[in-house]
DNA sequence: AAATTATTTCTTGTATACAAGACTATTGAC
DNA sequence: GTCAATAGTCTTGTATACAAGAAATAATTT
């Protein structure tokens, strides 16, 4: 892939602060870095500089990187706005999924459905965003596609924490199939408004996203 | 301010690509960037960095930067987005909007409206980008306003090329009138459909953006 | 003893130096 | 004359060095 240092760094620290072992609020020593990473200042200050430009970090002049950390309002904010490129994306999805299409969307949808008999919260999360994408790939629109994956991207440790709550799992997958049914039926609008439904964080979801948050 | 030295380079090497000082496809040199704005080569390779990150620049290694050059089909994709967004500003700002929104939004409102009488089309794209901004404001969800307003500056030299379009400037003043009265109204539905509508780019607007792409 | 100021130390921000890959031009072979 | 290979130059990518601002600590004054 002949990929450079400065863009193996800034996925490394990106994972790093979407998993959370970077915790909001935390500073990136420069120096502590460098040394895990082997490499000089430079191309570690080179990731930063692009983490910062896409909203994960926040340089304070002189004084350093630190850990974006959203007020739940903004938050809340995010998860809208997911809201409606997903919805988007549904009702593209829609209308122009191919058969590969159907076939990988249905593929994702049954390793969820896995995940869920077998009770592997870790699992599902991490088979829903599969699931996810693969109705972003559907919509034929690369532009939002990506939007759609950096998004997805932002608001990973959010979505984590929704998870916790009781039979949120479950739940969750009862929305996809009616999803995957809307989609595969070719009905965009319902498409549209089931997924909107299924990633806004609206009523008691919103309350227990707080109530988490905390911890 | 006390901002830092890549961060007014970004800022102006942003707005040299978006004005289409930087044509598209070309290659940005590091070391002549460096001599143009009398500093190093460090603070121009972090400002391209952070423009990189933000889309606007592809690096390919040991090749240096180009400016992205968007087929028109990824161009068409954007405005279908940002579509989406300002529809949702736009439905939150006839619901949300304040004394203070309403007397921004009139007042730029009769900016744009000035600038059609007296025909000064670069004047219309000035004000009609302060009539868009006073929509993202008045939604009073931050986050929304900062996606906005990022999707706005990216596709400002294409927006620029539909002003060129025989009496474009009159239709969209037109435009703005009715989502001004929408949002006024509180008419969120009719809002979102308008602003929809205004910013999309199809039909005949979209061979016409096309045919102006070519030269 | 508390507070304010001065000094020291540490980290970031910028410049420069060096290494390595990509482009160009020249030379040689077919 | 054209194509290919090799040498040389140029530009990027990384490391190191230096400068300057912020935080921390010590010292002095009230």
């Amino acid at each position: 892939m002949a990929e450079n240092t400065f863009q193996k760094l800034r996925d490394e620290i990106e994972s790093d602060i979407v998993t959370g072992r970077f915790a909001p609020g935390e500073r990136l020593d420069e120096m502590q870095l460098a040394a895990r990473f082997g490499v000089s200042r430079t191309p570690i200050r080179e990731a930063i500089l692009q983490l910062n430009a896409i909203g994960l970090l926040e340089i304070r002049p002189r004084r350093g990187a630190i850990v974006i950390d959203p007020a739940p309002q903004r938050i809340f904010e995010m998860f809208e706005v997911m809201a409606e490129l997903e919805g988007m994306a549904g009702a593209k999805a829609a209308r122009r999924h191919t058969d590969k299409d159907r076939d990988a969307l249905l593929a994702a949808h049954e390793k969820c459905e896995q995940a869920v008999i077998s009770e592997e919260t870790d699992r599902y999360y991490y088979e829903n965003e599969l699931f996810h994408r693969a109705i972003y790939a559907a919509s034929h629109s690369g532009f939002l596609e990506e939007q759609c994956a950096t998004m997805h991207r932002r608001l990973r440790p959010y979505r984590r924490l929704q998870l916790r709550v009781h039979n949120r799992m479950k739940a969750s997958f009862g929305e996809h199939a009616r999803i995957v049914d809307a989609i595969l039926e070719g009905n965009a609008d319902a498409a549209r408004d089931l997924l909107r439904e299924h990633v806004a964080v609206q009523g008691d979801r919103f309350s227990d996203l707080i109530a988490n948050l905390a911890k």
